[in-house]
DNA sequence: AGCGATTATATCGCACAAGATATAATCGCT
DNA sequence: AGCGATTATATCTTGTGCGATATAATCGCT
């Protein structure tokens, strides 16, 4: 016979929305990126472009799967998204020679002096955030090591 | 004169894509949105339906308003997603007689229904995630603090 | 060399997101 | 009562995201 009912981790209450990790993830996800969007329209980038211009002021020219792998992004998200940023001037698409299958995307002048003129964003985000460092810190190492969690029970799935 | 321009916080350094904030926020809400899909297609559900129904399985009905405000999200991104579940014969959608400018939006018998066929799904994802249950509580209570400083923040923004 | 399997992008369709704007109903003040 | 301001949704446009599929180039094996 069932006894202890009365307390807790009955399943309907599992379902709030209070109690989801997902939700404030999602959801700060989307709110970050808002605080970014006034920043980044300075340069008519949008948060995903600024992603992957980043990826290539690290390393340029990199492949399309290359910055879909860092980006953790596919080829129908970044197709467009890098036709847009070609016709902004800030990279350029060229099929590489040894293997044509291959895009090499590799900034233009323009895409190399962005990187200098972005490179007050970090800092200008923390002032406007103005969330405590260490706990900024605290959060940033529990998500990657979630994301590296993530990352890694990905590829079980899809198998 | 410039002297110990040797060490850190030099501004370059900091648009590394692995310094930022966001970008692990961003890719883990993707990754963690992808895995909750399989479980969610079941029952012709998106992750942002899923969101909204929970908030409509805690208290029905609600205005757009409302649901706006608990899942901060507009009416520009509720109003398709609400017809779409009204299509799918989960919610219904009403003009509040009181002010004709509210529509109500209420569960039907199935959208009830569902709620009883969701419960497993907080439990199975905790499973499938097989993420150490410290961490995670670690890390929603970090996220939920980072969440309400930004709710609180974005309303300076918008001033 | 020949051809099926693999790989790298691209395309298509659908569903968010969010700013800007439109529309209609209600409120508040005189 | 009248009317400008506010409020609640809806619509339009642009830009992601992503599953499914298409296309073209390369690889691997015989």
């Amino acid at each position: 016979m069932k006894v202890a009912l009365a307390t807790p981790p009955d399943t309907a209450t599992l379902l709030d929305l209070d109690k989801q990790l997902c939700f404030p993830l999602y959801a700060a996800s989307r709110l970050l990126t808002r605080i970014y969007q006034p920043l980044l329209e300075r340069y008519g980038l949008t948060y995903p472009q600024y992603i992957v211009l980043m990826i290539l002021w690290e390393k340029t020219p990199c492949s399309v799967t290359e910055i879909g792998e860092r980006a953790l992004l596919n080829s129908n998200t970044l197709t467009p998204l890098l036709k847009r940023l070609e016709q902004q001037g800030v990279i350029t698409r060229t099929r590489d020679s040894g293997d044509e299958r291959v895009v090499m995307i590799a900034l233009t002048e323009h895409g190399r002096a962005l990187k200098s003129k972005c490179a007050c964003i970090p800092t200008e985000m923390q002032q406007r955030l103005g969330f405590d460092p260490d706990k900024a810190i605290a959060l940033k190492q529990l998500l990657d090591e979630f994301l590296r969690h993530l990352r890694a029970h990905a590829s079980d799935h899809l198998a």
